[in-house]
DNA sequence: CGATCCCGTAAGTCATCGCTTACGGTAAGT
DNA sequence: ACTTACCGTAAGCGATGACTTACGGGATCG
């Protein structure tokens, strides 16, 4: 559960998930990410930190290129956390109906 | 894919977290959530507006008190952009993974 | 070797965020 | 009616964040 808060900040911005987006069609390097996004490259490159220290991305060289691509298991623990949250609130809202509904027989 | 970014900023938040984590369990008050939660109540309140705006949580008045409840329905865009984003990302990965084990056989 | 492309980092700016204290307004209890 | 509980909002402040321009260092090709 430590990298859930990295992740989720670094998901929070929607420059970043233009980034992850891309990347998600295969991986690129960082003049091709930053060719059609709204921001300067350097921003991109900011970005790409942000988004590998959460373990979202894995960089890797290749020559004076660096090649950036998806982390399939980085996004693990958002996900976890987030199921295990939608289940258990709709576990809880389920069992508030019925409370409900019984209720409202107990008093029409 | 409209309320994406608001959902998303809303739970980048880890005291927003800790709201709806504990709302999950079942509808509260907004003194209920704030009464172990290491912030002041207003802040709660203007936490709650957030998540509100963001349509992950719904709000009923009962008497002087406001009862916040975890609104279901308000996660599944961000589901959904998680989905679909895990699986072209996954599915490229592999198809990745596959291009270069066939490269391999190539040039062994 | 020099020019050029690739990129990360430093410094600085402007906006936004999260929090606090202070206030006002509505609902219930005496 | 007066007090008490419950809550939202306004104002202000410190901190963080997302950008920009400017620089410097490594790889590639002539």
């Amino acid at each position: 559960m430590a990298y859930v808060n990295a992740a989720f900040a670094a998901v929070a911005d929607p420059t970043r998930r233009q980034v992850l987006e891309r990347l998600s069609a295969g991986p690129l390097a960082v003049g091709q990410i930053a060719t059609g996004l709204p921001v300067s490259r350097p921003a991109v490159s900011q970005h790409l930190k942000v988004l590998k220290d959460a373990g979202l991305v894995r960089e890797r060289a290749e020559g004076a290129r660096r090649i950036y691509a998806i982390d399939p298991a980085g996004l693990g623990p958002m996900r976890a956390w987030l199921d295990q949250f939608w289940e258990t609130a709709l576990a809880s809202f389920q069992a508030e109906a019925e409370r409900v509904h019984a209720a409202e027989k107990e008093t029409p």
